[in-house]
DNA sequence: CGTTACCTGAAA
DNA sequence: TTTCAGGTAACG
């Protein structure tokens, strides 16, 4: 569920009121230990307990709080996970899974239905972010950038787009939404995109991160931000589930196919389908090497059991 | 590369 | 009852 625009705002909301906090207990409910990927409670709980939390970070959809200790809590929310920020007790929240304490007696709840989403412990970040691609929103997401996270590919646009070691932060809303704007086909190769092409949708992307953000995320069903509030951005899309529904721009019915086994929503007369077949038959496609070693950071070490 | 699995509940 | 879901790792 939660896409770049989410996790951003619940990263928002939650660091003036975590930041300087220590943590004073972890509560795993029985059944959502899969979601500590493999560690053993305790070890998660001698990691956290009575370390302060110095900020939050975000990459990706993965929210990162810096931890006095040096390590890094880090959780992936993944299809249906929130975290809720309680300053009393109370009732349990539904399909609350993980429970962390703070010293001013509030609580941070790990609230998912499905137990998709993940909680660790990590030395280091870079663990998990080493496999990201291009961080949108920053000086380094240039159209350039972009291109080069795309070019080669044959991949449908709309999988490379969901590719997070290509682009961090795009999910299935926002790719259709920007795939829209920028009047692009979800299925035409990532790698067939002309100049303007590439122009447009680097500035799509821009524009619906910044729209997600600015409307706090998308509440289709289970989103809500750290005070258990919806977003407003699906009052807003222009095409994700809007199956049938006119186009905004041009009135032609919104259409759903699968793409890369995802549900894609798309208008047929604003983001028309390449030429499929151009009747000139080339001699031989050129192979266009797949240069440039920008992998960025090395990933190859993964974890130094020790 | 495109499927399948991981889980559970809501909607069709 | 069946299908679908905002994600991603693991398959073949």
């Amino acid at each position: 569920m939660p896409e770049l625009p989410e996790v951003e705002t619940i990263r928002r909301d939650l660091a003036p009121r975590v930041a300087g906090r220590t943590i004073t207990s972890l509560t795993v409910m029985p059944g959502a230990k899969r979601m500590l990927v493999g560690v053993p409670t305790r070890r998660v709980r001698a990691r956290l307990v009575d370390r302060r939390i110095e900020g939050i970070e975000r990459r990706g959809k993965y929210l990162l709080f810096q931890l006095d200790s040096g390590s890094v809590w880090v959780m992936h929310l993944r299809m249906t996970g929130t975290l809720r920020h309680r300053s009393t007790g109370g009732e349990p929240d539904p399909f609350q899974r993980i429970v962390v304490t703070l010293d001013d007696g509030s609580e941070l709840r790990f609230t998912d239905v499905r137990k998709f989403g993940t909680f660790e412990v990590l030395e280091s970040a870079e663990e998990v972010t080493c496999k990201l691609g291009i961080e949108p929103l920053t000086q380094a997401f240039t159209e350039e950038a972009l291109w080069s996270a795309l070019h080669g590919r044959k991949a449908p646009l709309k999988s490379t787009l969901l590719d997070q070691r290509r682009i961090a932060g795009l999910g299935n809303i926002y790719v259709d939404e920007a795939l829209f704007l920028a009047r692009l086909h979800p299925a035409v190769p990532a790698g067939s995109l002309r100049p303007a092409e590439r122009r447009a949708l680097h500035a799509a992307i821009e524009e619906v991160i910044r729209e997600g953000i600015a409307h706090r995320g998308a509440s289709f069903r289970d989103y809500t931000d750290a005070e258990g509030k919806d977003g407003r951005q699906q009052f807003f899309v222009r095409v994700f589930r809007r199956t049938d529904e006119p186009c905004d721009v041009c009135g032609t019915p919104i259409r759903r196919t699968v793409i890369g086994g995802r549900a894609s929503h798309w208008c047929p007369r604003c983001q028309p389908a390449r030429q499929t077949s151009r009747r000139v038959p080339r001699k031989r496609a050129r192979r266009s090497a797949s240069i440039d070693g920008t992998d960025g950071v090395d990933c190859r070490r993964k974890e130094r059991r020790r």
